[in-house]
DNA sequence: AAGATTGGTTTCAATATGCAACCAAATGAG
DNA sequence: CTCATTTGGTTGCATATTGAAACCAATCTT
């Protein structure tokens, strides 16, 4: 589990609330999408973000601290590389999900913005979409929120 | 397509960064997930998330201003009720990744937390998961990000 | 060897945050 | 109907965060 140094979570028993203090930044969001596109290098996220080196080097910081980059410095301890952990990796699927809510609502029709391919197919990676264990498609109305130590719903499994 | 009053891109041509421009904040996401949850009036969400009321004031009128919420006064001009716009409704994918990544990663094993259940059959929500068209689990390491311009590679599509 | 680049840190002004006080309008209790 | 309480905010103020710029040592290039 990650172990950032100061816990001190917002609401700690909802997990969006959770991901939220860790990863819900602006610049944090962007260097992960960049470390997801292989960038390591802090030269790397400065050039490709246009952040202010001590809000990059702030960043990085907190992600390593938070466990979701590795700092690994260079033979004479510099020029680090910052590399995604499994938590980190596993962040995919919420870039994902930030990318294709933007692209659907966030450009106007024709408007261009890049895109993500199956490498191999060359095909565009199709929308996430949350679904039940049979497949079919799962709308927020269909759902329901059960909090800690709250019962279950009389109608309910 | 969103129109916020203030259009000042960090990186325009990318979508998860014009999202993380709209919604790439602690306290947005949180009033996200509470609107997903059925919560409208202010003081509902104070309550929920605990944050100073000016603060609260400014999300929410961020959000009115980016086409998320809609701001519905009561008969006097007062007590307005806040709702999800279709952009809005649409960020259940973007909450839900976050509650799942969260679940995974920034709970210890055992550690009791909300769930989202299916209402009608109790079960809990299955996990996003990024794939391909036929249904084949796609990684990040599989994908391949193609900028505005950037020519495809020669093996693909 | 000299100059450029990298990977930062420091300084400082401007901005954002959060607490507390305040307020008018609406609602509830008696 | 009257009074107290709640709601839905705004305002002021002290503190924390941000971002631009200067600075720097170590490395890399020529």
């Amino acid at each position: 589990m990650l172990q950032p140094s100061d816990v001190d979570w917002t609401d700690p028993e909802c997990p969006v609330a959770r991901a939220a203090d860790l990863v819900g930044d602006k610049w944090i969001l962007l260097i992960i999408r960049d470390s997801l596109d292989g960038k390591r290098r802090f030269s790397e996220f400065e050039r490709s973000l246009g952040v202010a080196k001590n809000i990059l080097s702030d960043r990085l910081r907190l992600l390593v601290d938070r466990g979701i980059l590795t700092r690994t410095p260079n033979d004479r301890g510099t020029r680090s590389e910052y590399e995604l952990t499994g938590a980190g990796r596993d962040l995919f699927t919420l870039i994902l999900s930030l990318r294709q809510w933007g692209e659907r609502n966030a450009f106007a029709a024709g408007e261009k913005h890049s895109v993500v391919i199956d490498h191999l197919t060359g095909e565009p990676v199709p929308q996430l979409q949350p679904h039940r264990e049979d497949g079919s498609e799962l709308s927020p109305e269909q759902t329901l929120l059960v909090k800690v130590g709250q019962p279950l719903p009389e109608n309910v499994k």
